[in-house]
RNA sequence: GGGCGAGUAACUCAGUUGGUUAGAGUGUCUGCUCGACACGCAGGAAGUCGGGAGUUCGAAUCUCUCCUCGCCCA
């Protein structure tokens, strides 16, 4: 044995033993079983995927050692907008687009970059030493999880929980697709609140209207104020005559609008706000010859539309607003009110801007018909299942979190107009009527149809419908295959809090709804790693680790190279440079994967954000060495016996030492307490174990219960750094721990 | 506006639900090339536990309040 530990070669051993052998307890009754959170095929993997990697190993190791037939389904995600996004961006650097390619050569080159990305990733996850079963593998867009979801979808329309909406949603007019709720991020900035001088008919008078958003004016439907505002309490049920397009629309009196807002005084534009929309939908707001006029008939409700999918202004847009960017119409508006003296004053005020989560460009409220999924009846059901314990988080803090979101539900919006995903089995005929089935023979047979022609919606579904089916999905649903009946519902959950909504209560309601089971019964819920300042790790920030670095050590030059390459931001990359050889005289040394394994462990505290230093790595690596140097110590003495038996007292002590460590490790491991259960292993192996008894050992000489105690605490060690624990139990005892 | 969380040694963090002198890793200081290990050993320094008030025999921990920072939802 060498004087220190170096991991690197050793790894590459045992990972390829691993990633080519199944571990199984075929005929144990007990299952432990867990899905990986499937990777997206966007790119490589990085610390936050190695981090719950990590944990999920230590979970399979730990229940098969115990027993239990242990499966972790691994798979990875088809991850519709990012992947097709990374694609299109591929392309856009040839100088194409996915129109000029069309839908089916497209689709060949997001396929071959599947390809491409699975491959990085799946060697990534067999470097890290996963215990999966790699036979078992699914991916999110396979033949089998396409069967899955187009059986959801059918299902879900036939009992009449999905829907064909005609409504307001949150539009991307760089990706030109609808997102949902969750997909928009909200962005504070200083912005202007602009006072508009709206004329009254048949007056000399005005109104006063504020608004943070003038291009939309040409939507407008109405102009609503309080009730009981003194001020505009005489103009109720006047019109105003619209600047520039001459519409006339009605003020409306509604206790929805702030007396105390702006002017107190709103314009109503149902077609480019949700807000509008709803109050437009609360009196069926419709335009007749000029005139907007109200009804207690809710199909009368007719919205108008100024923008097209690109965000520019269309045909109800009057010259010379027409045919133009969004924004520019905001300028050419505000140039010809101020004209007109129709602009009374702009104001700073705290604007929110919804930008695409992907796309980062501001969102457009858009009319469109897209596939909805009622939420409500499914999120109460998933909830009992929290309430009454079926399910339960660890920490237990996140059911809050939780449970704030569910109360508050909206109908989720689940057509993409985008072309990587699982096509909607959805066809329609030449009148737009709409049939949902299997297929469209299947389509044709259940509405009894004759041969008229159908053809397919060209939307896919989002990513998160078929993610959600993905515990069930992945184990072969809705075939009742072996791992169905045995491993489902799973056993643990590993999951970051990030997408508790976007993810884990979805998996919850569908699981509920197709299986009548929940999908899981433990949820630990993990932080989020950053860099050691906390901050978010990312490729603009150029403050990414990338895992494998850590493990195999990397230059500094390779990491400046590695930081500063294909930076969308120009100039950005001297002070990466300046930063990372700051940061990084030497570059990154090599610790090794059970280092990295440990100090994930110790770091899986309940804080969410976790902060990873350097520091703590190095502390683990010198505590493999430490593990390495004991065992290189003890391999110089004779196997004198096979079991401990306590002969003195130092043996008496450090069996008991060693049974309460035992007992308090299993009891963290039960608690979802890595941390605490890695420190404990680390107290109990150096300040005990090496410092006291190999002492004592080597004073008193007696030293035959040496050998037999390793290799019990190999045992103990092994789900925490199982690439040294293999390596010392082949060397010393000739066996394996995990067969 | 609603909700959640954080503030403990120079740095990154624990503190298992109120109980002796507040812990760990890294860093730092002193001394050690003694037969496992310098990625080590033996010692050491280092904290007004964000501020204030309260409950208690006893508070980092419970209550109130204030300050600072972060996240999520509207």
């Amino acid at each position: 044995m060498d004087k220190q530990y170096y991991p690197v070669e050793i790894e590459e051993k045992w990972s390829k033993i691993w990633s080519e052998r199944v571990i199984s307890n075929k005929d144990s009754d007990t299952s432990f079983s867990q899905v990986i959170p499937p990777p997206n095929v966007t790119g490589t993997l990085h610390m936050g995927h190695s981090f719950q990697y990590a944990i999920m190993d230590f979970y399979t190791r730990y229940h098969h050692m115990a027993g239990k037939d242990a499966h972790w389904q691994v798979g990875a995600d088809h991850a519709g907008i990012a992947t097709q996004m990374v694609v299109e961006n591929n392309l856009a650097k040839k100088d194409i687009t996915r129109h000029e390619l069309g839908r089916e050569k497209f689709l060949d080159e997001v396929w071959s970059w599947k390809d491409y990305s699975e491959e990085k990733i799946t060697s990534q996850i067999k470097r890290l030493g996963c215990s999966v079963d790699w036979n078992k593998y699914r991916f999110t867009l396979d033949d089998g999880c396409n069967g899955a979801v187009i059986k959801a979808f059918v299902e879900l329309h036939r009992k009449n929980k999905i829907y064909r909406g005609y409504r307001l949603v949150n539009w991307d007019p760089s990706l030109k697709t609808a997102v949902s709720d969750l997909e928009v991020v909200r962005q504070e900035k200083d912005g202007l609140l602009w006072h508009i001088k709206y004329p009254i008919e048949d007056s000399e008078d005005h109104v006063l209207v504020a608004t943070t958003r003038p291009e939309t004016m040409f939507g407008d439907m109405a102009v609503a104020v309080n009730p009981n505002d003194d001020r505009y309490k005489n103009l109720i049920g006047k019109n105003i005559v619209l600047p520039f397009v001459g519409r006339k629309i009605p003020i409306l009196a509604d206790e929805y609008v702030d007396m105390e807002f702006g002017t107190g005084c709103l314009k109503i534009t149902p077609g480019h706000d949700f807000n509008d929309y709803e109050i437009g939908k609360k009196y069926s707001l419709h335009e007749v010859k000029g005139q907007v006029k109200t009804s207690d008939t809710a199909s009368d409700f007719e919205p108008i539309n100024i923008f097209n999918e690109d965000a520019w202004s269309n045909e109800n847009v009057p010259e010379p607003f027409s045919n133009l960017d969004r924004f520019k119409v905001r300028k050419a508006v505000l140039e010809k009110l101020k004209e007109l003296n129709l602009l009374e004053k702009e104001e700073k005020h705290r604007i929110s801007v919804p930008r695409g989560e992907r796309s980062n460009i501001v969102i457009e409220p858009r009319l469109s018909y897209q596939w909805y999924v009622k939420t409500k009846d499914m999120a109460a059901r998933a909830n009992d299942a929290v309430n009454n314990g079926e399910i339960k988080f660890h920490p237990e803090n996140w059911i809050k979190t939780y449970f704030n979101w569910m109360n508050n539900i909206e109908d989720w919006c689940i057509s993409r107009q985008i072309w990587w995903g699982h096509r909607i089995p959805a066809w329609y005929d030449e009148d737009n009527n709409v049939y949902v089935g299997y297929s469209e023979e299947e389509v044709r047979q259940h509405y009894k149809l004759d041969d008229r022609k159908l053809s397919q919606d060209d939307d896919v579904l989002d990513t998160w419908f078929s993610s959600s089916l993905w515990p069930f999905a992945s184990m072969g649903w809705p075939e009742k295959t072996e791992d169905f009946e045995k491993h489902f519902p799973t056993s643990l959950l590993v999951t970051g809090f990030d997408i508790i909504f976007f993810w884990v209560a979805r998996m919850m309601m569908m699981s509920l709804e197709f299986t009548d089971q929940v999908p899981f019964k433990d949820v630990y819920v993990t932080g989020l790693i950053r860099d050691e300042n906390g901050q978010k790790m990312s490729k603009s920030k150029g403050n990414v680790i990338d895992p494998l670095d850590l493990i195999y050590g990397i230059s500094q030059d390779d990491l400046v190279e590695k930081r500063t390459s294909n930076l969308m931001q120009e100039g950005l990359a001297q002070k990466i440079e300046k930063k990372t050889r700051n940061q990084f005289p030497k570059g990154i040394e090599s610790y090794g994967t059970d280092a990295l394994r440990m100090t994930f462990f110790s770091l899986a505290t309940h804080t969410k954000d976790i902060s990873f230093e350097l520091g703590r790595l190095k502390g683990f690596r010198n505590f493999c060495t430490k593990i390495w140097n004991a065992a290189r110590f003890i391999d110089g003495y004779p196997n004198e016996g096979e079991v401990f038996e306590a002969i003195n007292d130092q043996d008496k002590w450090i069996y008991d030492e060693f049974n309460i460590a035992k007992s308090q490790i299993e009891k963290n491991i039960t608690d979802y307490r890595l941390d605490f259960a890695v420190n404990e292993v680390y107290e109990f192996f150096w300040n005990k174990f090496c410092d006291v008894y190999i002492e004592e050992c080597k004073k008193s000489g007696q030293t035959a219960n040496l050998r037999p105690l390793l290799k019990e605490i190999l045992h103990v060690l092994h789900p925490f750094a199982p690439f040294i624990t293999e390596e010392i139990s082949e060397l010393l005892f000739k066996e394996r721990i995990i067969n």
